[in-house]
DNA sequence: TATTGTTATACTCTATAACTATA
DNA sequence: TATAGTTATAGAGTATAACAATA
């Protein structure tokens, strides 16, 4: 931390490296700023609830999508069959997800949060919208309204091209 | 492939209320946007110049950095002291960065890019805009601007609190 | 006493291929 | 023929602990 600039310096987020050209790739700034999520995810859900950000995601999304087939899950994730089985054994695991055989189609199973799930999930997300609002005060409401919906737009266009 | 935008797709239930909650997860939002931008990277920089997303972070660290040391990368990318060592041998072995050992503190090593290295940095930062700017040419160049912003002001924030 | 770079080691995560049973 | 789920396995990536050299 020898040579770090005052306040009002023009230091970067990547330790304070000069970054030039680099500050114009929208991945590489998705990278060091996904560096500064995951912390507060980290200290706010992974450590005291035990969830890591795949399993945090996989339980919202079977919450938000009840009866939800593993296959669904994994092109939403952008995960193998077998690895978003290896979660889905896990969460199953802790009682948190349950898995039912479908009538209809008997290669699928609808899975389903249970109650603690349903708990778990509500209370990670709500510690996460509570501790961004707080890690990222210096950004206004508007602000991250704004950087939230230019990411939507970023990860909508996955499903167009790919 | 799912592409739908109705008639029970992957569209997420109307009506749910966490659904919008989970929306306002920057954490979640960047990690799905960076789905898409890593299949920018992997098209136009992973497959044709063999380099993986680290690989070019460091690559490009290293050139707009001359003569930085390994653990200062390591604290700008937030990765551990051996984890730097090895990507840092196999770009050496690649002949793209060269270590020289430092006259003043003889602990440390001076890193720079090679000619190669320079050129292929250079390359592939230039393919990456490029390709971002076509690829996510559904936003204007000033909500990539903005976006690029916010992201940045949110990567900073890492330097404040951890 | 702290820091840089290194080694050794074990663990987690991920990807691939192959199999089954359904459709 | 294609899809859902599973199994087995190998590989990639990462973290931790311990160490030596130097500051």
């Amino acid at each position: 931390m020898a040579n770090r600039k005052a306040s009002g310096g023009d230091t970067t987020p990547a330790g304070n490296l000069d970054e030039a050209r680099l500050h114009g790739v929208i991945g590489y700034q998705i990278a060091q700023a996904s560096i500064a999520t995951l912390g507060v995810f980290h200290r706010l859900v992974g450590e005291p609830l035990g969830l890591r950000p795949v399993e945090f995601t996989i339980l919202v999304l079977i919450k938000e999508n009840p009866g939800g087939t593993a296959a669904r899950l994994a092109r939403a994730l952008a995960v193998t069959a077998p690895n978003i089985k290896l979660w889905l054994e896990r969460l199953e695991g802790r009682m948190l997800i349950r898995r039912e055989a479908s009538a209809s189609d008997r290669r699928t199973q609808h899975i389903h949060v249970t109650e603690e799930g349903r708990q778990i999930a509500e209370s990670a997300t709500q510690r996460l919208i509570e501790g961004e609002r707080l890690a990222f005060s210096h950004l206004s409401n508007g602000e991250r309204a704004i950087l939230i919906e230019l990411l939507h737009k970023v990860a909508r266009k996955r499903d167009e091209t790919s």
